[in-house]
DNA sequence: AATCATTACAACCGCTGTTGT
DNA sequence: CACAACAGCGGTTGTAATGAT
């Protein structure tokens, strides 16, 4: 695209005074015109830097520094298994957080997870894989269905946003595919400080609100807990048995446990639920993208896995 | 203390969708 | 309608920080 030789584009970490140039300039203009930057000589950054900058660090109340609580992570979690890939949606169900690190973190997830299963199958190396029942039956757990046009079961959650914290609530952190959970509530709620952004007010374009909701803002400790939270919804993923085990979990997660918001970001079509998740066959979740940065020899040790009941 | 491995983060690249002319 | 420019998104890479040995 921008085939030209760029004589004197900068590139690489940004300095302050970048910053404090792009900060001046949006404070101005908006978060907007982002190639006028450097057309005016303000920076030596492409429009696309720019944005990018604005986007991942300038802008306000981001969480810059702020390690994901567990909350953020199940979210990321519940609706990466919902919307896929879709990171800068999902980042809007994140307040402070930006699709970066919404995909930062959960590449890192993969990876970690990806060891942790590595780790834990240390004999069957190699073996054909895939020729169990197991990986089929993964597949059913992972791909829950649900109706996309759910606008008869949210009215009874809608409270959920404007009220009470849906997660550090043993029932809502319940281990079940996320559907269930968050569906309902993302439809019918009013816009996120993400949607009012987009829609700045005249006086200060580029303000961003304030969260609705005090969200939480100090970075949970980040403990022993996560491997445990993580194998352990790694195995409920597998292991529909291991649901059981989830009162436990979420009665860790409880306590740390402000509040989740989970608010939609957008007044979601309720349509838009099937045209957005681009799926081969129509369902809203593919369940494969799961797997596709593990190990395949993880599939070995996910018939080895025992029961619940094993697991404390 | 040194080295290696892992994680977290920042930034870039390529592609796609949207908008203006 | 066609084209170009722009904005945005997702994937990828590079690197500093941190942890483990």
């Amino acid at each position: 695209m921008e085939g030209r030789r760029e004589e004197g584009i900068r590139k690489g970490p940004w300095k302050a005074e970048e910053d404090e140039v792009l900060f001046n300039h949006v404070k101005k203009c908006g978060p907007r015109d982002w190639s006028s930057i450097r057309s005016k000589g303000l920076l030596q950054r492409t429009g696309k830097s720019c944005r990018l900058r604005w986007v991942n660090k300038l802008r306000p109340n981001l969480k810059n520094g702020c390690k994901f609580s567990l909350e953020e992570e199940r979210v990321v979690i519940d609706l990466q298994a919902q919307f896929g890939n879709k990171w800068a949606r999902i980042a809007t169900y994140l307040p402070g957080r930006t699709d970066n690190d919404v995909k930062n973190f959960w590449s890192s997830r993969q990876k970690r997870l990806a060891r942790i299963l590595q780790a834990s199958a240390p004999s069957k190396s190699h073996k054909n894989k895939r020729e169990g029942p197991v990986y089929d039956e993964v597949i059913t757990l992972e791909a829950p269905k649900f109706s996309c046009s759910s606008e008869g079961e949210s009215s009874s959650q809608a409270q959920s946003c404007s009220s009470p914290p849906c997660f550090g609530n043993s029932e809502i952190i319940k281990m079940v595919p996320l559907p269930d959970l968050v569906k309902p509530k993302l439809l019918a709620l009013e816009a996120n400080p993400v949607q009012q952004e987009l829609a700045p007010t005249e006086k200060n374009p580029w303000i961003e609100p304030q969260p609705l909701i005090p969200f939480l803002q100090n970075p949970q400790p980040q403990t022993d807990l996560d491997f445990s939270l993580e194998t352990q919804e790694l195995l409920a993923r597998f292991d529909p048995y291991f649901d059981m085990l989830t009162p436990l979990v979420a009665s860790e997660l409880g306590n740390g446990g402000e509040q989740l918001l989970m608010e939609p970001p957008f007044l979601e079509p309720v349509g838009s639920c099937g045209s957005g998740e681009r799926d081969k066959i129509g369902n809203p979740i593919t369940p494969d993208f799961v797997f596709d940065d593990l190990p395949v020899d993880m599939f070995d040790q996910i018939e080895l896995l025992p029961n619940s009941s094993e697991q404390h």
